[in-house]
RNA sequence: GCGCCCAUAGCUCAACGGAUAGAGCGUUUGACUCCGAUUCAAAAGGCUGCAGGUUCAAUUCCUGUUGGGCGCGCCA
């Protein structure tokens, strides 16, 4: 809660001791700006909430509550049906949030409501067998952004970033490269029916020709391959980290399920499940037994011919998780794998970590759309379109931001037309102008200075701007919270919104009312630090000009 | 068959369990010799898929139902 709701709730708090000679009621005692201002700068339900422990009506207790309802801030208060408390605050209280900005400049918004409480958020973790694709962008961006969010908001997130490179599909990685490899020797070649066809898997094939020759033409086979998935790997690798880069996305920590492995860390999450009962062998396999522990059915842990399955490695990478020190867990996972989350859970649970140690946030379909019609494949590879390719078209901005302005568990199209828009009917354009807007505005105007108090500032827009810059610590909090960026979207639309609408109602550069136009230039100030700070958790560009 | 997600204006989407369900696009109409018109002001447009339930109050929570998407491998 910022200042004012803060203060009211004590307020609220005091009088309904005061008048009925209740304690702590303060977890009831809920602040709101009401949608129609003409319902007060700020209302409370709390009389609909006592009604029944009082067995009173809703409406008598608010006004028996009004009497005791007085503080400084305060004008005056109404009761309205069926028992709304609104009260309206005095000139200058809600303007008050002017010099907050001031004092924390880039840093207003930031809390440390979060305790410095650890979280690890594993995103992307796509294989590197290929290059980012629209799939992944969403993710990619959610994951950023609620990193940013949570930072911003006290809470200690860590980014990570899972590589799957153990299992058999580096094998297939290998196969194709050599494919490829021989291919441009004119030789004969042949890709595996799983294997890979990407232009960067060429790619891959052609650098290790530039650099070692018809070398591995001559080597033995087991050799050869061995260095092909070595060094495809780190290629694909390489262009992965290029792309999320370049896509505004930074990563903390990067785990190699080949390294979980060479350190033993599934073999040894193998036998302590074997160790606690939790598996069973059949058919010559290694079961888990998951549906003790809430799966539908029972996992294999260890294949027939001895390979682990994808789920054995991940459950070590989980425990990992946790020895490092992290206990609260949140993967953000595509939604065809939803299946996968019961039985993740399982182990965990088996294991026995805490309830709610994992959450996965499942990433709903996207399709990429362009005049109505879905874009299924890029036109130049034929491929998958990739964010690179997507960011090129539309810009990193749009991209970003249509991707996180939108809730997670609802699917949606991507309308490539809409995106690519510098227009006003793309949302992002409509924030960044009004930041720009504001900036050239700020410059084109006299000097202004910071004031104790500003008490001019009273026409509906200059407060619905103002009350909307106070709110913006507690959406960053409540977006943290529940790890959804894309209220913060909202927030953004809002504030520029209200700023536009402002600026169209006030004149701010008037020489002829000097004391007035210096709160209106603090004003656009303010405005301009929430706004960049908005902007800047979405990992989205305040531009100056444009 | 079982499981997960979604359904709100013609379209794309909002709405900590709150008051007359809001924006943008599109449609109609106004506002620049005046601080950036990529803007603003206004009109029109709704049985919030359907049926029950909980609540002082339901778009929101619960149950059922219809429609759409996805998933149910010793693939990863």
């Amino acid at each position: 809660m910022n200042k004012i709701e803060t203060k009211l709730v004590s307020v609220i708090s005091d009088a309904v001791k005061k008048t009925f000679d209740l304690d702590s009621v303060e977890g009831l005692v809920m602040v709101e700006i009401p949608r129609d201002n003409a319902n007060g700068d700020y209302s409370s339900n709390i009389a609909m909430r006592l009604a029944k422990l009082l067995k009173k009506k809703p409406f008598d207790i608010a006004n028996e509550l009004k009497e005791n309802l007085t503080d400084d801030v305060i004008d005056h208060v109404e009761v309205a049906m069926p028992g709304f408390i609104n009260f309206w605050m005095k000139k200058g209280a809600i303007a008050d949030v002017i010099n907050t900005v001031f004092d924390k400049g880039e840093d207003y918004g930031k809390s440390d409501f979060g305790k410095g409480e650890k979280y690890l958020i594993e995103y992307v973790s796509a294989n590197p067998t290929g290059i980012l694709h629209l799939g992944h962008a969403r993710g990619a961006a959610w994951g950023d952004s609620t990193a940013r969010i949570m930072k911003f908001a006290g809470f200690d997130p860590l980014r990570e970033y899972y590589i799957n490179d153990a299992g058999n599909q580096m094998d297939m990685l290998a196969l194709s490269i050599e494919a490829r490899y021989r291919e441009s020797y004119g030789l004969d070649f042949e890709i595996p029916e799983d294997g890979y066809q990407g232009e960067d898997v060429k790619n891959v094939a052609l650098k290790i020709r530039e650099a070692d020759g018809d070398k591995w033409l001559h080597a033995p086979r087991e050799e050869m391959l061995a260095y092909f998935k070595e060094e495809g790997e780190r290629l694909e690798m390489e262009r992965i980290r290029l792309d999320l880069e370049y896509y505004r996305c930074e990563f903390d920590s990067w785990i190699s399920e080949a390294k979980l492995v060479a350190e033993d860390r599934v073999t040894k999450a193998v036998a302590k499940m074997e160790e606690m009962g939790l598996t069973y062998e059949e058919d010559g396999a290694l079961w888990f037994k998951s549906t003790e522990f809430g799966d539908d059915k029972n996992r294999v842990l260890r294949k027939q011919n001895g390979f682990y399955t994808y789920l054995t490695p991940d459950i070590a990478n989980h425990i990992y998780k946790v020895e490092r020190g992290y206990n609260k867990l949140i993967n953000l996972w595509g939604a065809d794998h939803h299946g996968y989350i019961p039985r993740m859970q399982a182990a965990l649970t088996a294991l026995g970590y805490p309830k709610g140690t994992l959450e996965v946030d499942l990433i709903q379909m996207v399709r990429l759309v362009e005049n109505g019609e879905e874009v299924k494949m890029s036109k130049r590879t034929g491929n998958a379109v990739t964010i690179r390719e997507l960011c090129d078209d539309v810009g990193v901005d749009a991209a970003r931001y249509f991707f996180l302005c939108r809730a997670l568990d609802t699917q949606f199209d991507f309308d490539l037309g809409l995106a690519r828009s510098q227009t006003n009917d793309n949302p992002v354009y409509y924030v960044q102008y009004a930041y720009a807007r504001i900036c050239s505005i700020l410059k084109n105007a006299p000097k202004y200075h910071r004031q104790a108090e500003y008490t001019l500032l009273n026409t509906a827009k200059e407060t619905d701007l103002l009350k909307h810059i106070n709110e913006f610590t507690d959406t960053v909090n409540d977006c943290a919270v529940h790890r959804s960026p894309n209220k913060l979207c909202n927030y953004a639309q809002k504030l520029a919104g209200y700023f536009h609408s402002f600026y169209g109602s006030c004149k701010v550069i008037d020489e002829t009312q000097p004391e007035l136009m210096n709160e209106r230039l603090c004003l656009l100030e303010a405005t301009k630090i929430t706004l960049k700070n908005c902007l800047e958790l979405l990992g989205i560009e305040a531009p100056e000009k444009m």
